[in-house]
Formats: structure tokens, sequence, C-alpha cells
DNA sequence: TGTTATATCGCACGATTGTGCTAAATTAGC
DNA sequence: GCTAATTTAGCACAATCGTGCGATATAACA
């Protein structure tokens, strides 16, 4: 049965994800001991207690949102062939995540980026790793784009990976800040028209 | 000599400026009145009784904000000739801006959006107020350019306003949380890219 | 089941928050 | 320069924060 959780790591986990619910409306300065543990019914010292401190927690939560951000959006997209094809997967699950969570929770990359950037310490450091880590990702499936040929092979992947970040951060900023319902499908035929002008601007 | 300004309006201005400064750093929630009266050395209580509260003062510090963000990016523009020059002038002095004062001090509209998105309350509703009128003026001058002729006159304005926008975003983001100093140039050669796209869609 | 280890709670601490209230200091009008 | 009005400071308050410590309850193991 293989249970090697201690009953410890459990509850763990649930405070993790329960700071995790709070930082993503509020940000990951809102994260409270005393507000994860109303949350999970727990006393404030016993959240202590299991966590060390409220910045390991922070530092946790950035942590599991790496994990999960990758395994909805990442994996998933690496079973796509190589080249476009799996741009465009990752794109549309990028933008369909966005969508359904991050509808009701904003993403930890993009607020906790505009909350830290002022900042200096190991949180600002643990997140720009997590985000310079996607963009790592990302930038590599750009490239390989480009090197099959699919798309104008005189350009900038970094410049590519900017618009297509971009995209995707003002995408949230409208539907999350301005509560815009035709942000999803607004960003969708950006990146459509983006990745068009690229195929083409050679081929005229 | 006109010297209306009784020596409280000074010491309310000097304490907006303050709050201002810190909010562009640290965010909105981050103004506190023992950190402004810090900064110019008064008490707590003095600048508590000049703005009334703290949420007052987070209010004042929008107003602020929409006042010089218009005076350095709005009014210049509105000098130069109706159309795509407009639009340009504007675009560039808006990144212009962010280059020069966000680097160090950041976007309260953009910032602030991602801090107080999932939110209630009177300070939203300012902040969205100042980021729907600056969107609204900016639709304005796009809108000029499509009757021109100046670009595609198919596209939709609202899409256009929504790119330019999370040009934008996506620049400040790469500028002051990846600390880009290439973000700058890469949000021009963007608009320009993208303008591009549109004034020739139709012309092949 | 009895014993030990571990996980959680209760309470206290110093610091910091926004906000009243009252006294002191500073400015304005004559 | 003296008086009156205004502006700033000082202090107290309840609430909340993160953290440490000792007691208690719960789990694991014999």
């Amino acid at each position: 049965m293989e249970a090697r959780t201690a009953k410890s790591e459990l509850t763990r986990a649930a405070i993790v994800g329960a700071a995790l619910d709070i930082a993503s409306g509020l940000g990951l300065e809102a994260i409270t001991l005393q507000a994860v543990a109303d949350r999970l019914g727990l006393s404030k010292s016993g959240v202590f207690s299991r966590v060390g401190s409220r910045e390991a927690l922070q530092q946790a939560v950035i942590e599991e949102y790496d994990r999960r951000f990758l395994t909805d959006v990442f994996v998933p997209a690496m079973q796509v062939p190589k080249g476009l094809p799996r741009l465009n997967a990752m794109i549309r699950r990028w933008i369909e995540r966005a969508r359904i969570v991050e509808a009701h929770a904003g993403c930890i990359y993009v607020a906790g980026a505009f909350e830290l950037d002022d900042r200096e310490g190991p949180l600002r450091d643990q997140l720009l790793k997590g985000v310079m880590g996607w963009r790592a990702a990302l930038r590599r499936v750009v490239t390989q784009v480009i090197e099959l040929g699919d798309i104008d092979s005189t350009i900038d992947p970094d410049q590519l990976v900017a618009e297509i970040y971009a995209l995707m951060v003002g995408m949230l900023h409208d539907a999350r800040f301005l509560r815009d319902a035709r942000a999803a499908d607004r960003a969708h035929s950006s990146y459509e028209r983006l990745i068009n002008s690229y195929t083409r601007t050679r081929a005229a």
C-alpha cells in the first residue's frame, strides 16, 4: 500500500494548498498564518509548527504553483509533435488554463511578478526562478519552431517569447481586473495573427 | 502673488507624493501612515489628520497618478496631428515614460490592477476608473487612425487597444521583474511590427 | 493495550497597524 | 506683538502580525 505519507505530510499539503488559494486571490503578501489556520480549522501555532515560518510557507506556495502550472500546461504540450503544433498546443493550454483556473484564482507568476518587482530576497529569487524556468521552456519550443522552418528563420526567439508572454499577461489583466469576458478569445486571435505575421513575412 | 495655498495643502501634497513613491515600489497596500510620516519627518497623527484616513490617502494617490500619467503621455500626444502620427507619439511617450520614470518606480495602473483584481470596494473602483479612462482615450485615438484610413478598416479597435495594452504590460513585467534592459526596445519593435501587420493586411 | 513519539493547541511576547482625543506649536489677522 | 485659528505632535486603544514555549492530544509501535 506504500502509505509512506506521515500524517503530517497530509496536513502540510493542505496548508500549502490553502495558502496557494489565498495567494491566488490576494497576493503572496496576504498569506497569513491565521488566515490559513481558519480555512482548515487548525490553530495558528499548528500551522506554524508544520511550515517552520511564514516565509517558508510562501516559498512552498511558489513551488507548488510551479508544479501545477507545468503539469497543466507544459507536460501535456510536450506530447505533441515538435515545432509549430507543439507551440500551438502549449499556448492553447495556457489560455485554457487561464480561462478556467485563473478566472477565479489569479496567476502567481504574473501577480507575484508585479508584487515583488521592487523587493529583494529569497522570495523574489524563488519566483524569478519559476518564471525564468517557464520562459526558458517556452523559448526552447520556439527555437524548435524556427529550426524546423515553420516560421521565418530570421526572427529573434527572445523577441517572440516576450511577445507571447506579453499577450498572456495582457489577457490576465483584462480578464481579471477589467473582467472582460472576451479577453481569452482575443488573446487567442492575437496569437494567431502574431504567428501568421511571422509565417508569411518572407513569403511575399 | 496668489499664495492661496494654505500651508496645509502644501504638506498634503507632500504626503500624497511620498505615498505615491511607496505605492510605486511596494504596492498600494504598502502605504502606511507611519512609513509616510517617516519619509517626511512628520508624526503619524500629523499625516492622519491631513488625509482623513488611510483609504482616502490611497485614493488620493491614484488620483495623483492619473494626473501625472495623463500629463506625461496623453496631453503632449494630443498636440500631434490626428491619426497614426498621434498614436505613434502616444506609444512612444508611453514607452519613454516607462523607460525613465517607471524603471525605478513601477506603474500604479498595472501593478495596482494585479493587486486589486480580486478585491472589491472603492479603491478598486477608483483604479478601474483611471485605467478605463486611459483605455478609452487610447481607443478614441485608435478609432481615428482607422477612420482616417491609416490602417486596415476592418479591424476591431478594441482588439487593437487590447494588443497595445498587452504590449506595455508585458514590457513592464520584463523590465521590472526580469530586469531585462532590452524590454523597452523590444516593446517598440513589437509595436512597429504590430502596426505594420495591420497596414499591409489588405494591401497584398 | 501500554508506551513512546509526534503532531497540534493554548497562551504570551513584542511589534506594528489605523484611528480618536487632547495638548502643544505654529501660523494668520489685526 | 497679541490674539485667535489652524496645524501638528503625543499618547492611548484594540486588533493583528509572526514566533517561541509548555502542555495536551493523537498517532505509531511493542
